[in-house]
RNA sequence: CGCGGGGUAGAGCAGCUUGGUAGCUCGUCAGGCUCAUAAUCUGAAGGUCGUUGGUUCAAAUCCAGCCCCCGCAACCA
C-alpha cells in the first residue's frame, strides 16, 4: 500500500527578509521530504509566504507601496531562494492567493457554525507595536511585557471558544505522545495549557490589510487563524473538503521553530477539533542558529548569510553543515570556522577523495572498466557487513530526525571504506594479481554506492554527480539490498568537493 | 521564589527518556602508506561527566539543594 506525507515549512512572515532561520527550517524540510519520496512515500511538501497584519501594512506605508506591492516584493525574495537551496516543494502558498482567503472565510464560516466563534468585546491595555492586549497586572512599569507603550482600549472582537478545548488537547497530547517533537517542547504546551486557558481572539479593526471577516468587514482575520489555515489551503480545501478521507491529511508533519510551537501544537489544533477536521500528525520544532557563538543581530554585525556560503561552497555543503552541526532539536552555533573545517575534512578529504581515489585508480589501471568479481574474500565480506550494519540504521534515525547521527553514520562507513582501502592496498596487485585488484575496486565502489544513495536527501547535486560518473542512471529509492551493476564503464571523473582554502570568504551579510 | 536552555578530555558536541566498561568530530604527539583533492590509515596522550547530598549492588544518567554561564526590546526559523 502506498505512504502518503505532507509536510510543511511554516508560511514566512513577508515583514522581513529572508535570513538563516528560514533557509534551515525550509532545509531541513526538503531533506525529509527527499528521504520519504526516496522510501517510496507519496509526498506532498509545500512552503510559502504569510502575508497580512498590521506590520507588513505599516511597513508598506513607510516605503511607499501599497501592501500588496510590498508583500509581492518579498515574497518574490522568498521564492527565488528555493532553487539556491535547492529545495524540491510541490507548492508554494501565499495568504493573498485567492485560493487562500476563500479557505479561510470558508473555515471562519465553519467555526462560525459549529458555534465556536461569538462577538465579544476586548478591554484592556494594547501595545500597538506588537498587537497585543495585556492585562493590568501583566505590565511592567506601565509597558506591556514585550516592552511597548500601551493604551486602554476597547474594541469589539470576534473570539474563539479556545477555553472549551482544554481537556481535549491534553487528552491529545495523552493519546498521541509523539505529537510535539522534541518532549521538552511538549511538556512547555502542557504546561502552558495547565495554567488556563482563556478565549482567543480572533478578528482585528484596529487594520485593515488581511481578510475581512464574512459579513462583517469592518473585521480582519486574526494573524494565526488565517496563516495556519494555508496548509488547508494547500491540500485543496474546501473542495477537497473532506479532509478526514484524504490520504496526505492523514500523515501531515509541520516542522516549525521553537518560538511557534505553541500556534500549531494548540491553536491550530483546536481550530481543527473545532471543525471535525483531524489534526496534524506531528509538529516538529528546532531550535535557533548563533552565530561566533552569540544571538545573531544585525547591530553586532554577525548575521550570517547562508547564500553567500551556497556560492562558494554549494547548496550540497550548506544542506550538510546545517544538518550536521545542529543536534535537531537544539540550539546551535553557526560559524565560518566550523563550516570549513567540516567541509574540507568530511566533503573534500574524507568523502570527495575516497571517490576520486577509487575512481581514478579505476580509470588509470583497468581502463575505466570493472565488473563484478567471481569470488570474494572473508576481509571483503566483513567489509560490506560493517557498512551495512551502519548504514542499516539510517531510516530509523532519520525517521527520529536524528539528521546528525544519520550523516554520523554515513561519515562513519566512509572511513570504513578508506581503512578496507588501505588493509586491502590494491596500488600492490597492480601487476602480480589484477583480478584481486579488481575485485577491491568492485568492493569499495559498491559500498561507496550504497552510502551515496543515502547522502542523497542531504545533498542531492554530489550524489547525482557522483552515480551519473557510474554511467548509471540515478533513481533514488532506497534499497537496502541495493547493488551495483555488473558491468561498470566510468564516465568523465569529477572532483566532487574541491578543498576550500581561503580562510577569507566574507560571510556576512551587508544589509 | 518570573520563564527557558546549558555546565561531559585543549575546542565543539553526543550520551541522560529505558541507571551497569565515558563516546564522536576537530586539534596535539608518534608511526605507516603512496591509489587519491599535501588526501588516507594505525597508535598514543588527554576527562574526579559544575558542586553537595540522597535512592541503588551500581548514577554522567533518577531525586533534592546549591554554584556558575547563556537567552528572554525589536526582527524572527
Amino acid at each position: 500500500m502506498k505512504k502518503y506525507i505532507f509536510i510543511t515549512t511554516p508560511i514566512y512572515y513577508v515583514n522581513a527578509k529572508p535570513h538563516i532561520g528560514h533557509a534551515y527550517t525550509t532545509i531541513v524540510c526538503d531533506v525529509y521530504a527527499r528521504f520519504c519520496k526516496m522510501m517510496g512515500y507519496n509526498v506532498k511538501f509545500s512552503t510559502g509566504t504569510d502575508e497580512h497584519g498590521k506590520k507588513v501594512e505599516q511597513s508598506a506605508i513607510n516605503n511607499g507601496q501599497t501592501p500588496q506591492q510590498f508583500a509581492d516584493e518579498i515574497s518574490t525574495l522568498f521564492k527565488d531562494l528555493l532553487p539556491i537551496l535547492n529545495i524540491s516543494n510541490d507548492d508554494f502558498i501565499r495568504t493573498t492567493e485567492s485560493r487562500h482567503t476563500k479557505t479561510v472565510k470558508y473555515f471562519w464560516k465553519k467555526l462560525l457554525d459549529a458555534g465556536y466563534i461569538y462577538l465579544g468585546q476586548y478591554e484592556g491595555w494594547y501595545d500597538i507595536r506588537n498587537e497585543a492586549y495585556f492585562s493590568e497586572n501583566e505590565l511592567i512599569d506601565g509597558k506591556s511585557p514585550l516592552g511597548g507603550e500601551v493604551t486602554y482600549m476597547t474594541e469589539p472582537c470576534y473570539f474563539f471558544k479556545l477555553s472549551v478545548f482544554r481537556d481535549k488537547l491534553l487528552k491529545y497530547y495523552e493519546e498521541h505522545p509523539d505529537f510535539i517533537f522534541p518532549i521538552s517542547r511538549k511538556n512547555e504546551i502542557i504546561s502552558f495549557i495547565k495554567q488556563g486557558l482563556s478565549d482567543l481572539a480572533i478578528s482585528r479593526t484596529t487594520f485593515s490589510w488581511g481578510i475581512s471577516v464574512p459579513n462583517d468587514p469592518k473585521h480582519v482575520v486574526y494573524v494565526w487563524l488565517d496563516a495556519l489555515t494555508n496548509y488547508l489551503t494547500v491540500n485543496g480545501y474546501p473542495e477537497n473538503e473532506d479532509q478526514n478521507e484524504d490520504p496526505y491529511w492523514q500523515n501531515v508533519v509541520h516542522f516549525v521553530g521553537k518560538e511557534i510551537v505553541r500556534f500549531h501544537a494548540l491553536y491550530w489544533v483546536a481550530f481543527l477539533m473545532a471543525v471535525g477536521i483531524k489534526p496534524p500528525k506531528q509538529v516538529v520544532s528546532h531550535g535557533w542558529w548563533l552565530s561566533e557563538g552569540q544571538k545573531m543581530s544585525k547591530s553586532l554585525g554577525n548575521v550570517q548569510d547562508p547564500y553567500k556560503y551556497c556560492k562558494v561552497f554549494g547548496s550540497d555543503a550548506l544542506r550538510y553543515y546545517m544538518l550536521r552541526e545542529l543536534s535537531f532539536g537544539a540550539d546551535g552555533n553557526f560559524s565560518k570556522e566550523s563550516f570549513i573545517k567540516r567541509y574540507n575534512s568530511v566533503l573534500a578529504d574524507s568523502y570527495g577523495n575516497l571517490c576520486n581515489r577509487v575512481l581514478t585508480f579505476i580509470q588509470k589501471y583497468c581502463d575505466g572498466v570493472i565488473s563484478r568479481p567471481e569470488t570474494l574474500t572473508n576481509d571483503d565480506t566483513a567489509f560490506y557487513t560493517s557498512v551495512l550494519e551502519e548504514i542499516n540504521l539510517c531510516p530509523q534515525l532519520m525517521h527520529e530526525y536524528s539528521f546528525s547521527k544519520y550523516l554520523e553514520k554515513l561519515e562513519h562507513s566512509i572511513t570504513l571504506a578508506n581503512q578496507y582501502l588501505d588493509i586491502q592496498k590494491p596500488w600492490t596487485l597492480k601487476v602480480s594479481n589484477k583480478n584481486r585488484m579488481k575485485a577491491i575496486l568492485y568492493t569499495c565502489l559498491e559500498n561507496i554506492y550504497k552510502i551515496t544513495k543515502l547522502l542523497y536527501p542531504v545533498m542531492p547535486i554530489a550524489s547525482e554527480k557522483f552515480i551519473r560518473i557510474l554511467n548509471i542512471e540515478p533513481e533514488f529509492k532506497y534499497n537496502q539490498n541495493e547493488k551495483l551493476p555488473n558491468n561498470i564503464t566510468l564516465g568523465k571523473i569529477k572532483i566532487l568537493f574541491p578543498k576550500i582554502n581561503n580562510d577569507d570568504i566574507d560571510v556576512y551579510t551587508t544589509v
